[in-house]
Parts: C-alpha cells; sequence; structure tokens
DNA sequence: TAAATATATGAACGTCTGTTCATATATTTA
DNA sequence: TAAATATATGAACAGACGTTCATATATTTA
C-alpha cells in the first residue's frame, strides 16, 4: 500500500511522447559504460601524451618517460590502462619492451576530438 | 653545483634518436589538457546518456532525468559540465529549458568510439 | 651465479569527481 | 502578490584516480 503509486512519476513536466520515442532508442547500460570507459581513458594529459607520442613512433617505456615528462613508473601504469583499453600492443626485445598503437583508431578520435577544439 | 649535470639523463635505456624527432613533433601542453578535457567530459555513463538521449530529440531536464534514470539534480549538474564544453545549447520557453546538441560532434565521436568498442 | 638494467606492480596518499540534500532563482498561475 | 513549478547551484560526502615510493620480476651481462 505504501508505495500503490510508485510507477506514476510526481513530475508534471514530462513530455511523454518525447520521452516514449527516446526511451526506444536509447543506449542500453553497457553499451554506455563501455563508450564512457574509452572516452575515460582517453581524459588523462599523460596518457593522451603518451598515445600521441605512439602515433609518432615505436617507443619504449624510457622513451615514452621522456617525451611525456612523467616518471617510468607512472608511464607504466598508465600503459597498463592503455593496454586493458585494447589502445597499445607491445613486444618485448631482451630487457625493452616497445609499444606501438593497436590500431589507428586514437589517430581518428583525435583529429575528431581536436576538431571539436578548434572552434 | 650540486646539479651540475642536471641535463644527462641517468637512464641508460633512451632511443635519442627516436626521442629527439618525437619530442620535435609532440603535442603542446595546452592542445594536450584541452584534448583531454573533452574525453573526460565524455568519460561518464550519464553525461554519455545525457548526449545520447539529446542526439535522439530536444529535451527538457525533466525528460533528460526520466531517460536517463539520474535525479533532476544530478541532470543539471552535468548538463553545466557539457554546457561549459559547448558541446550542448538550451532554450528556455517559460518554466521549462530546452536542451539540444551543439554541433555533430558528438554525433562523430560516438560512432568513432562506437566503432571502437564493437571489435 | 651475481650484479645490473628495464619494466611492472602494490600500497599509500592527496586530489578530483559525481551524487545527494538543502536551498536559491526564475517563471507561471491562482 | 503568494503559491506552485522547473531548473540551478553550493556544500558535503563517498568513491575513483594518478602519482610516488618501495619492491618484485624478467632479461642480460660480467
Amino acid at each position: 500500500m505504501e508505495f500503490e503509486f510508485e510507477d506514476r512519476c510526481d513530475v508534471q513536466c514530462i513530455h511523454e511522447e518525447n520521452v516514449k520515442e527516446v526511451r526506444a532508442n536509447m543506449i542500453n547500460e553497457d553499451t554506455a559504460r563501455a563508450l564512457a570507459d574509452i572516452f575515460k581513458t582517453l581524459g588523462d594529459t599523460t596518457r593522451i601524451k603518451l598515445l600521441f607520442a605512439l602515433m609518432l613512433n615505436e617507443l619504449c617505456v624510457c622513451d615514452l618517460a621522456a617525451v611525456s615528462g612523467a616518471s617510468e613508473s607512472a608511464v607504466s601504469h598508465q600503459l597498463r590502462i592503455l593496454r586493458n583499453q585494447k589502445l597499445v600492443k607491445y613486444r618485448r626485445a631482451g630487457k625493452i619492451v616497445y609499444y606501438s598503437l593497436l590500431d589507428d583508431h586514437v589517430q581518428t578520435l583525435f583529429t575528431q576530438g581536436l576538431e571539436h577544439v578548434n572552434e
């Protein structure tokens, strides 16, 4: 009884038609989260620099630290995040690990992002 | 004296040629930050849902709360962030404020992002 | 096999972020 | 003008995040 009308919205201003239609075509929870996760990964200055550097060349962790200005430990931590998001791949050559972009999605996203910035 | 050799890197593994070339073409600090800021803005599930809903229709705050599942207050806070990043615009009609996408950059970025997700 | 080197990782710490709750503002309606 | 409605905003709080420092792992070299 307490929640007899729980399915009725107490807000008056809703445009039912619009809401109904949007709801029917709405992005689902998982997709929204996956999308947010990629953008979240791209939403950090250090990672932006790492990815931008890798757009120019395959580089080892030391090199990445040098060009990004972050410590090697910080870079290593961030590279793990980029690996988990399947944004970079790596190959080991002795003691050294070389990182590179996994595909060209990053390039495309950067270009689109910069287009938004430059306006 | 203390920092007599401060410009010499104590790391041995650096590939000088690569680093030099990458440094010369590196993204600058401000651009990296601006880029990170957009992606950071897109890196939240609630904001993803709001933007996705607005891709489908112009909507008021109440409607956005209804379709996103967030409270009206939370939506209002997030809309401010989207406004600041110039991702959405709004028009007032009496008591009601209608929001819509400012341009189609969001659409493009979403599409690219989803392409990365679906692989 | 021991030392050196390159990278990775866990814990700790301060900062940032998103939500909630209370309240303020703006507009309409009675 | 007072009450109601739609939205906005500030403070507070919990949780997430990025860095640092110490340490572990992997590989090479002596």
